[in-house]
RNA sequence: CGGGGCGUAGCGCAGUCUGGUAGCGCACCUGGUUUGGGACCAGGUGGUCGUGAGUUCGAAUCCCACCGCCCCGACCA
């Protein structure tokens, strides 16, 4: 505590309590002591938020690493905190550091420049609920362990928002009562906490982080069906100013059903999402739900006789078709599931296909499945698993057959005795033919698109930064949240909900843009647009007066430009500005500027071009167009 | 929660097996020499070795418990 600290206690209960009670100091005191520490430095400084755009590193907290923490393993993770853009403060907790919090406040503005744009209104809603909200419509027991329950000093239950859909419905049905209100459009940019299972990969899977939620409130499911298109289309602005390279996929709806959920994926390896793609049509989906087409060929007639093959060691589908010198696509494999009733049940797979676990879960019956265990498959079969297989099983074992599966003739699988296999087998001849024939494996790449437009699908993967949903009724009927229509009848509002994860994006766009010297931001969210790296800044007037004349006259022209007007050596400022990701890079030096010139450098191209110093600013005014 | 690994200076690590003055590189501070791709020399600052409890003359090291973090699986913006 300072000296001058009060003696006597705060009082008890205060209106307002300042976190550290201490004497009001003169302000004059302050100020000088901000003065010292800030005179010394060089040329024009920020002295206000008007400045925001105008920065220079000997004033700018930077703090970069040439060692990436332990703790990261994913590249863009490395990178955050290697920039200095954020930093750990448990798990799936993070401060935003000034330069990294330039960075969101960038993707923010494009969020809330283009909601504007599409009509919506923002509002803040609190972080923290009341717990009655969330037991109107169920989801205080529902939602789970994710959601971070807490008590206050009465013993009331609250929880640290996850998502809005309870406050927002609150203050429809609370503000709403006419059609002619409708539609309304609502959002918010607020921080979430999602007590998550594992957080990981930094702020791509944080617990708390950024998000922007609109709720929409309409008469209709026409109207709520107009707002989705537009909401659909301002997404699409989004990423594409962003300057990122995105997906919009199918998504499930659930028990909704119809066209009403899409998300809206970053492209990049390191995603967590499996998604299949046309490249000549418009179709995307998950590949959870990426319908594969049955065999456009009829099943061929049988061939062959069916015959025992030994197979000694060979249990994998691959190491059967290799053994035998035939494709893994003759091939095909028996999956033992148990259905929650206790039904043991195959499902028949080609051999290079994989099931999908969501597809076969709509089957009938099928909700709930699990793997079998060894011992039920040797109950049911009699045969060790790798040898099992269709034939000759007991007829009350339901069979459930892909598609792709019903199709074929003359294949490879068990036989249902150690060491054998079955070839030359043929539905309807060796076995009966299906009971079940559907849908239940992953597409693969060179599926035909289930589009209908003759394309073929790819594979690629995804990190979802949005997500746009046709909620309908779901909670505006469980909080009476209601309007009088033309007829003077009471009715639940349509809703749509409409999220965008603000602070997964930073990540996501790191991972889509790096190279092995550090980030590469897209234009839109860089920190800063321009590098002005003067060198020699210390020891050469020419060299200090050319910087500091562009930096004026940047700024002047409203770039944001970032001088590095440290006493470093050449190396450091290059590798650091590298680093940070600043797209555009001047360097000012004696050698250039004696032919009164100085040097450019693309961040993403890096090839050096020098540039009369008197067309230094129209040169990048032509770049950032 | 299940399986695997790790906690030693701001960051990266050695030391732990076999107990005996806590080390290296980077960063940071001072002085000097340097200055177009992460300089060099000299001198320094900084660690109750995750926490607690034991064994021992003596514990980073051995024993027990706890906590935290990371990786692999089920959740999601």
């Amino acid at each position: 505590m300072p000296p001058n600290a009060p003696s006597k206690k705060p009082p008890k209960s205060p209106v307002w309590k300042p976190s550290a009670p201490r004497v009001k100091r003169p302000s004059v005191l302050n100020n000088q002591r901000q003065s010292a520490k800030m005179a010394p430095l060089p040329g024009p400084r920020p002295s206000s938020l008007l400045d925001f755009a105008i920065m220079r590193t000997s004033h700018l907290f930077l703090s970069t690493l040439k060692e990436a923490p332990s703790e990261a393993e994913l590249l863009s993770h490395k990178l955050m905190l290697r920039a200095g853009l954020i930093k750990r403060l448990g798990s799936g907790l993070y401060t935003w550091m000034p330069l990294g919090l330039r960075v969101l406040r960038k993707v923010e503005s494009v969020v809330r420049e283009e909601m504007n744009k599409a009509g919506a209104q923002e509002l803040l809603m609190p972080a923290v609920q009341p717990a009655e909200l969330w037991q109107e419509t169920g989801r205080w027991d529902v939602f789970g362990p994710q959601m971070l329950k807490i008590t206050d000093r009465h013993e009331r239950n609250f929880c640290f928002g996850p998502t809005h859909e309870e406050v927002i419905t609150d203050i429809a049905r609370s503000e709403i009562k006419s059609y002619k209100q409708l539609p309304v459009n609502f959002y918010q940019v607020q921080t979430k906490f999602r007590d998550e299972i594992r957080p990981r990969f930094g702020v791509m899977r944080a617990r708390e982080f950024m998000m922007k939620d609109a709720y929409s409130f309409h008469a209709d499911l026409a109207s709520l069906q107009d707002t989705y298109k537009v909401m659909y289309g301002a997404y699409s602005n989004v990423f594409s100013r962003l300057g990122l390279q995105f997906r919009a996929v199918a998504a499930d709806t659930g028990a909704i059903g119809g066209d009403g959920s899409h998300e809206f994926h970053v492209l990049a390896d390191a995603g967590e999402d499996l998604l299949a793609y046309c490249p000549t049509s418009e179709f995307a989906a998950n590949v959870e739900l990426a319908e594969a087409l049955p065999p456009a060929a009829p099943r061929a007639a049988a061939s062959e006789a069916l015959r025992e093959v030994d197979t000694p060691k060979q249990t994998a589908c691959e190491d059967v078709a290799a053994l035998l010198g035939i494709g893994i696509e003759r091939t095909v494999k028996a999956i033992a599931l148990v259905t929650t009733a206790g039904e043991f049940v195959l499902a028949l797979l080609r051999g290079d296909h994989n099931l999908n676990e969501v597809k076969i879960g709509k089957v009938d019956g099928m909700l709930d499945f699990r793997f079998a265990t060894e011992e039920e498959i040797r109950s049911n079969l009699n045969c060790p698993p790798g040898f099992i297989g269709p034939v000759g099983i007991n007829a009350n074992i339901r069979v459930i057959a892909d598609r792709t599966v019903a199709a074929m003739s003359d294949f490879v699988c068990g036989a249902n005795k150690p060491k054998f296999h079955l070839a030359g087998v043929n539905f309807g001849r060796d076995l009966p033919e299906p009971a079940v024939v559907a849908d239940i494996r992953n597409v693969v790449n060179g599926d035909v698109c289930p589009d209908g437009k003759g394309g073929v699908l790819e594979l690629c993967r995804g990190i979802e930064v949005g997500h746009i949903f046709q909620l309908r009724t779901k909670y505006s009927q469980a909080m009476k949240a209601e309007f009088l229509n033309e007829q003077n009848q009471l009715t639940p509002m349509e809703m749509g909900c409409y999220g965008i994860g603000v602070s997964r994006i930073v990540g996501a766009a790191i991972e889509q843009n790096h190279d092995a010297r550090g980030i590469i931001w897209p234009q839109a969210m860089a920190p800063f647009a321009v590098a002005i790296v003067a060198v020699g800044y210390h020891k050469s007037d020419a060299v200090k007066a050319a910087a500091e004349q562009l930096y004026a006259d940047f700024s002047a022209a409203g770039i944001e430009v970032l001088l590095d007007d440290r006493n470093e050596r050449p190396g450091s400022m290059f590798a650091d500005m590298e680093l940070i990701g600043i797209p555009h890079r001047i360097t000012v030096g004696d050698k250039a500027l004696a032919n009164g010139e100085v040097e450019y450098v693309a961040r993403r191209a890096g090839e050096m071009q020098k540039i009369a110093i008197g067309d230094a600013l129209s040169f990048i005014q032509q770049q950032l167009a």
